[in-house]
DNA sequence: TGGAAAATGAATATGAGAACCATTCACAAC
DNA sequence: GTTGTGAATGGTTCTCATATTCATTTTCCA
């Protein structure tokens, strides 16, 4: 998974850039953010990056994270139940699907929801922005 | 609006069938639910109480929005920023749109996304237990 | 109408996240 | 490389929504 590295490089470019400064700890966010596959909350990512830089606090995480999503460069997302969980933006746009069962999350993508949607938005004289779909699921039997 | 006295009634019976002691605190609350044309927090829920039973306190207020959720007389929806927001369970299935600019609630119901949202489960092996849908939007110029 | 169980108000606790502040660090200019 | 300065940091405290505790009151069926 040399994509990871890639993806990191990636985020520090798009944080330099913007003048924000690339810290020891954000790097270390950075990575793991880029090698997660599941959508974290800031508490498994705080664990998670004090492996790899064990100065990282909860509060840099905090504010990182929130930084990051200025940046467009992570998502954040409000599942019910518990706190925001993250993901970053390198892929393509998509909803999420939620086990209701293990907590599971599965990504989807319809371009016709996402039709439908502005359709009806335009119809009541408005255009989206953006918009939240998530499908609180069950295993079939 | 004599509908808003049988939404009362309906929602007073099924606490009642359920077991539930029917108050006076818990009255006022129905009542202000039953005539609320938006979708009112906590707080909110909190002031008009008052105003028809002035000894209805806060915490009442929340205890009594589990109690009524739980029964499925109102449902919770946690739009972005800010707290719970309530509406009573009396009106057809709905979704979201959200003004990003005032803050404005307006429902829609589209059967298509509906099917499309079980299609796409279907296909994953899933059913959808229940799903939430916000379009944030702002309004076209 | 009495009494047990449930509901209440007031106060306190909780948990996620933001804000504060003194110290440290990144990085551009030398 | 060294340095200056503004941004970032860790630790702590604060906030805000909601939950919980507990002693007192109220509902409602017997």
């Amino acid at each position: 998974m040399s994509n990871d590295n890639d993806t990191t490089e990636k985020m520090t470019a798009a944080l330099r850039k913007a003048g924000i400064r690339v810290t020891r700890q954000r790097i270390a966010l950075l990575g793991v953010l880029a090698e997660a596959t599941d959508h974290p909350d800031a508490v498994e990512l705080h664990e998670r990056a004090k492996n790899v830089e064990p100065s990282v606090s909860l509060a840099t995480v905090y504010r990182t994270l929130s930084v990051l999503e200025e940046q467009g460069v992570v998502h954040r997302h409000a599942f019910e139940g518990g706190g925001a969980r993250f993901e970053t933006t390198h892929e393509e746009h998509h909803d999420h699907i939620l086990d209701v069962d293990t907590g599971e999350v599965i990504e989807f993508q319809s371009d016709k929801i996402e039709q439908l949607q502005d359709a009806i938005a335009q119809e009541l004289g408005y255009e989206v922005v953006h918009h939240r779909l998530e499908l609180y699921c069950r295993k079939k039997t």
